[in-house]
DNA sequence: TGCATAACCGGACCGGCGGTCCGTATGTTG
DNA sequence: CAACATACGGACCGCCGGTCCGGTTATGCA
């Protein structure tokens, strides 16, 4: 009884304004330059139905966040090797930072996007950041003798915030891979340090 | 020739200025929820003026934000044990880490509106982040054969991240102290790993 | 001390943004 | 096919950061 079937057009609209909202972050300079007027105007859409749809902006930000992180929590939930649950923590860990590290280098203005700390919505209350932080925290835990994983796990989370891998591999044009394997080291330094 | 004493009543609304938004600041809810407008009047000067002597928000919040970090910026570059610059690094880093995270404690709102990240302005792109980063990076530079230091710095930065020291003492409720020696663990963990 | 001048003040004003609202159009159901 | 519910969309609102310029006041010189 809860749940109502949509109407067909409601639909498609939404999936219109995710592909124009996922198009116009991609090319903007900055996140912010990508209004809700614009979004609406690319999807062929007035902004009411944006609203009706997603509450408010960052609400449409975080519809699109998740839904395009999806395949990465699937692949982490009931994945395989190195990222499934089934994976060593030694392997896990460093596994799930870099996956989310690449997340965020393929989607860089819409990680920013969301990580934007607007009034009372931080970057902290949002139910994917919550999700992370338990799978790492959890997976931590499975180290034997290990202390601390709940501020440790923030602390790693931390390290891949898209502001801070937007600012490396902007003005200082680290490449990819360097960054990647800087993260790992630093990872590695945590994992095997004194518990 | 470069410098031209400022009228006196000009100087006198810069502090007028800088004290009323540092109270604004520390009563309100959010940072977002004080407004140029607000502060103007607070202060008892008109927009413009505020304008005039700090260019735009940011610059605002930078100004003040530095105003009120000089002291411990002096402790660090020239000051005693174990802030200054004689400490040994193994004692140096968690030092500096310890003060920072005391200051977005006593600092919270203005700290957490610093590192809004609006448009271009990045937290990541101010002078004084920059000054932060080279002294921590410098200070581990001088563990003997320790690598990485340059990511290690941004790092252990992120980890007293002005929102998840909002995030962590707030709603969680964790006190002070327990933060405190949560960080202190984590940089020991950094500082023992391997090089 | 008084005047001329440049510096500074302040609030009316502007453009644009997020968000709301309601008359209208359209998909849905019997 | 009719009648209803649901979604649409753009005009509209309040607010905010930032600008601008006519009026005011400190300051340097005679």
């Amino acid at each position: 009884m809860p749940e109502r079937k949509p109407r067909a057009d409601a639909a498609r609209n939404r999936e219109a304004v995710l592909a124009a909202a996922d198009r116009l972050f991609a090319e903007s300079d900055s996140p912010e330059q990508v209004t809700m007027a614009h979004i609406a105007a690319a999807a062929g859409v007035g902004k009411g139905t944006l609203f009706r749809g997603f509450g408010d902006r960052p609400g449409l930000i975080r519809a699109l966040y998740e839904a395009r992180l999806e395949p990465i929590r699937q692949a982490v939930t009931d994945g395989p090797h190195p990222l499934g649950p089934d994976t060593p923590p030694q392997e896990r860990v460093p596994a799930l930072l870099d996956a989310l590290l690449c997340f965020k280098l393929d989607h860089r203005h819409l990680s920013l996007a969301l990580e934007e700390s607007g009034a009372g919505n931080s970057p902290y209350r949002t139910q994917h950041y919550d999700w992370w932080h338990a799978t790492l925290r959890d997976t931590l835990d499975r180290l034997p003798g290990y202390t601390g994983s709940d501020f440790t796990a923030h602390a790693l989370l931390a390290a891949v915030r898209a502001d801070l891998v937007d600012h490396l591999t902007g003005p200082r044009n680290l490449p990819r891979e360097h960054l990647r394997a800087e993260l790992a080291a630093f990872t590695a330094r945590i994992l095997s340090g004194p518990s």
